[in-house]
RNA sequence: GCCGAAGUGGCGGAAUUGGCAGACGCACUUGACUCAAAAUCAAGCGCCUACAAGCGUGCCGGUUCGAGUCCGGCCUUCGGCACCA
């Protein structure tokens, strides 16, 4: 007998203990069933799960039920990213191993993890700051050196003062660290890179093959790579003895170049300064220009200033006197870190040089008017047709361009070039909680890597973690001192350790096989789950992880490793769970904790009512009545079942459907809707608040069903019920686990069911209601029946008596008929 | 500035292909049950209205028998990129 009340907390224990102990959500590769393997970002240990993560998670957990009573047999893993800043700060500030912070962590979120009944195959779990896993990112490392994409080069990189460490570029938003939100500044520093920028074409173009990504997601990646097509070319400079190469996407304007442009940082304003009469006064310049930070630097809002600098060069094309300006507006790290002058097309250049006083010449006129120099109070950047250009004049500035770009590569003075606004990925970190990077060096042979059969380089634990300008790992003497592989003589190891998100790029992989010892992970394995189905997440990770995770997968492919070379098939972004209008944060005091919500309902309601809210990509608004509604929704299914338990009981799987009452139609009829509406909902849509709505009408129904019908069909409430418990059982899976065992079937558990089947036969409805317009207004209601035809309808309308005394002697001029929805008959 | 998304009751949201706007839920109102409350059940619930009618999906216009949905022009909000030559 099922009790009376819903006592979620004692099913949802009883059903956890169950599953861990049946293994119920192993997943075996060498399973017959198609694969589908669905995945949810995997979380940095913090300590506690927050909403988002219980978001992530349910969104995760429903698709994976679903494609399992669907037949698949799905790949469902969870793990940790957990290597990073924020157990190195709880070492220094409470003095706890990184190690011990991070695993006590872990143990407490996967227990949270366990009380959400997720259906994970825990056997899969993989910590990217375990040994067995940071070995294989060290690996990685090593293989991306050999295929010469790991690189140490001296550049301006990005350093925060806080987080004591250097940044990707994806990780400064803003100007400001990603982490700690401090302001990031320029540093010159040799450093480890991964060649990013040599996959940046592919990136790009491959993003056309990924429909089952957002938008928007594809959008920001495609802004971040940032790709342009222009031409580069030399100025002659006899006076430096020198040539400036330039990069522009505009070759049409050529013509208009009036002086040339060079930042502080470029390598010709060595030889400007070296007994420059103004030596001093442009040396001022610069100094002051390199101090700027990088935010008001690059701002487009920044006063453009500069200083001639007593040189020229010579125009390519016209052979005029062009002179040489340095300045602050120039960025000295994209194209050729040097730029022409156009003031009459270039807006930027336009207020340059009307500050100045510098010529202005113009080359494009537009078509519908004449532009005058004195009448001009800023750039034309539109299209037009030549002038000034010499035997270019006369054409439009669009062949031009091409002929323009054809002269000067006929010239032998510039080639036609792409180029990237994508920066290679500074991978090192000067931090102490993250995998090694596997180097050695040799004073007599140099840079050396770690021999693959050494990996890995475990973290030593006799280190300062507070060690100011060195890395921590420099502090332990027992880490630093190794011997060279190549010539045995003693060597010193590489102190800084990988970006964590180095560790996140190929976690997705690991899971697959994840108890590999003899390598990452097997081929079968990967090729078989690779590439991931469905992937779930955040849309901050919109450039960083999924870009990074997508340039790996190339790599990797490349190298022969795996055959997919994009990582996720289809990407879903879930939005952020905000209450008040606001994101919940300790700060504003607007947090609500999972725990909380456990505690008091349950996980199944938590679960319903962050599925039931808002549309998973759209952010969810908390709404603690709204929860109550989800809770209140499970009492009422409990109840309803609980009521005909008697008739359920009889397992009555089979009766007659060709000769129902009017009640048992119409809940058959409900039924095979709902779960035609809430198959498709999933499948199709992931609208899941839709596929929930549908189910609460189905209840209704049924409670609709309980109070009319006079006599009980036991083989209909039988099939009603069985579905009902199925179709909720990804969302609820406590819940419908008891009721499904108590009353519908004790051996096989519902979680293995197979998904309910519709029939289209029981969805018909004998009459429908017709809706009957004149001139587009609703003017009234007819039943008919639901096959009437177009012609049946006019019929039937023109037949009613309210219609007819409207139209009255009116002129009829043509009648719409939709069978099933209406009748529009227009009158003159 | 460029690119993208969104704008519907008191609220979250629905309307999948141009066909009855507001499904489902929350809140609220009324009733039943109860000494009472909670829970539950039933009914109502866009605006304006005594009713009929009228109005109504950010704004202005268009196409259409018919527009939340399509087209043109705006406005607002959010997100990304932005001195990238």
């Amino acid at each position: 007998m099922l009790n009376e009340k819903y006592a979620p907390h004692e099913i949802e224990a009883k059903w956890q203990k169950i599953w861990a102990e049946t293994q119920a959500f192993k997943t075996n590769t060498d399973d017959p069933r198609p694969k589908s393997y669905v995945l949810e970002m995997f979380p940095y240990p913090s300590g506690n799960l927050h909403m988002g993560h219980v978001r992530n998670y349910s969104i995760g957990d429903v698709v994976a039920r679903f494609r399992t009573m669907n037949g698949f047999n799905v790949l469902h893993p969870m793990g940790w990213d957990s290597f990073g800043m924020p157990a190195e700060n709880a070492a220094i500030k409470h003095n706890i191993p990184p190690a011990k912070w991070t695993m006590e962590n872990i143990a407490n979120m996967t227990r949270q993890q366990k009380e959400l009944g997720l259906s994970y195959d825990w056997d899969r779990e993989v910590t990217t700051c375990k040994e067995d896993y940071y070995r294989w990112t060290q690996w990685f490392f090593e293989l991306f050196y050999k295929r010469g994409l790991a690189v140490k080069k001296k550049s301006a990189v990005n350093w925060c003062d806080t987080c004591n460490t250097v940044l990707a570029n994806e990780q400064v938003i803003d100007g400001k660290c990603w982490r700690c939100d401090h302001e990031v500044v320029k540093k010159d520093l040799e450093q480890w890179f991964f060649k990013i920028t040599d996959y940046a074409d592919e990136l790009l173009a491959d993003l056309k093959d990924l429909p089952g990504w957002p938008e928007r997601v594809k959008t920001m990646q495609k802004n971040w790579i940032g790709r342009s097509e222009g031409l580069e070319f030399s100025f002659d400079c006899p006076e430096l003895e020198s040539k400036i190469p330039v990069y522009t996407t505009r070759p049409d304007t050529i013509q208009g170049v009036t002086f040339v442009v060079l930042p502080p940082e470029h390598p010709l304003v060595e030889k400007i300064l070296k007994d420059n009469p103004n030596k001093e006064e442009l040396e001022a310049f610069c100094t002051k220009v390199r101090n700027t930070s990088d935010i008001e630097r690059t701002s487009s809002e920044s006063e453009k200033v500069g200083m001639y600098t007593g040189f020229n060069c010579v125009h390519p094309l016209t052979g005029k006197k062009v002179q040489i300006w340095n300045t602050n507006y120039v960025l000295y790290d994209y194209g050729t870190g040097a730029v022409m002058g156009v003031p009459t097309h270039d807006s930027r250049d336009w207020m340059f040089a009307d500050k100045y006083g510098i010529e202005k010449i113009i080359v494009i006129q537009p078509k519908d008017k004449v532009l005058k120099l004195e009448e001009m109070t800023g750039a034309y950047e539109e299209d037009g047709v030549m002038v000034n250009s010499g035997k270019f004049d006369g054409l439009t500035n669009t062949e031009a361009m091409a002929a323009i770009s054809d002269e000067i590569e006929s010239l032998g003075i510039g080639n036609r070039r792409v180029n990237f606004r994508l920066r290679d990925w500074l991978i090192s970190r000067q931090r102490y909680w993250g995998a090694p990077i596997p180097v050695m060096y040799c004073p007599k042979c140099g840079e050396v890597l770690v021999p693959e059969e050494d990996l890995p380089v475990r973290l030593p634990e006799d280190v300062k973690f507070e060690s100011g300008n060195v890395s921590p790992l420099a502090t332990a003497e027992s880490f630093m001192n190794c011997t060279c592989p190549k010539c045995g003589g003693p060597a010193r190891r590489e102190t800084d350790t990988m970006d964590t998100f180095l560790c996140s790029s190929w976690y997705y992989l690991r899971y697959t096989d994840p108890k590999n010892d003899k390598a990452p992970f097997s081929k079968e394995a990967v090729n078989h789950w690779a590439p991931v189905d469905q992937y779930i997440g955040g849309i901050e990770h919109a450039i960083l992880h999924l870009l990074y995770s997508r340039f790996f997968m190339k790599v990797l492919r490349d190298a022969g490793l795996v055959e997919a070379g994009e990582p996720f098939t289809n990407l879903l972004t879930q939005g952020m769970v905000i209450k008040d209008g606001a994101k919940m944060s300790k700060s504003l005091g607007n947090v609500v904790s999972p725990e909380e919500i456990i505690s008091q309902f349950g996980a199944d309601t938590a679960r319903l009512f962050i599925m039931f809210a808002a549309p998973p990509e759209r952010e969810l608004e908390w709404s603690d009545q709204g929860v109550e509604g989800s809770f209140r929704f499970l009492n009422r299914v409990w109840r309803i079942v609980a009521h005909f338990e008697s008739q359920l009981v009889e397992h009555v799987t089979e009766y007659d459907t060709s000769n129902l009452n009017e009640e048992d139609k119409e809940l058959r009829r409900v039924l095979h809707t709902s779960i035609k509406k809430v198959t498709d909902d999933i499948e199709q849509r992931f609208n899941f608040n839709t596929a929930i709505s549908s189910m609460m009408e189905l209840v209704n129904a049924l409670y609709a069903y309980k109070d009319k019908a006079a006599v009980v069909n036991s083989g209909l409430i039988f099939e009603t019920i069985s579905a009902l418990l199925r179709l909720l059982a990804p969302f609820v899976p406590h819940i419908t686990e008891e009721l499904w065992n108590k009353t519908i079937d004790a051996n096989m558990p519902i979680h293995k069911a197979s998904w309910p089947t519709y029939d289209e036969e029981a969805m018909k409805v004998a009459t429908v209601e017709v809706l009957l317009q004149i001139n587009g207004k609703g003017k009234g209601r007819i039943i008919v029946p639901s096959e009437a035809t177009k012609e049946d309808l006019e019929k039937f309308a023109l037949a009613d008596n309210n219609i007819k005394d409207i139209i009255g002697d009116k002129q009829i001029v043509k009648i719409i008929a939709v069978p099933g929805r209406l009748v529009n008959i227009v009158i003159k």
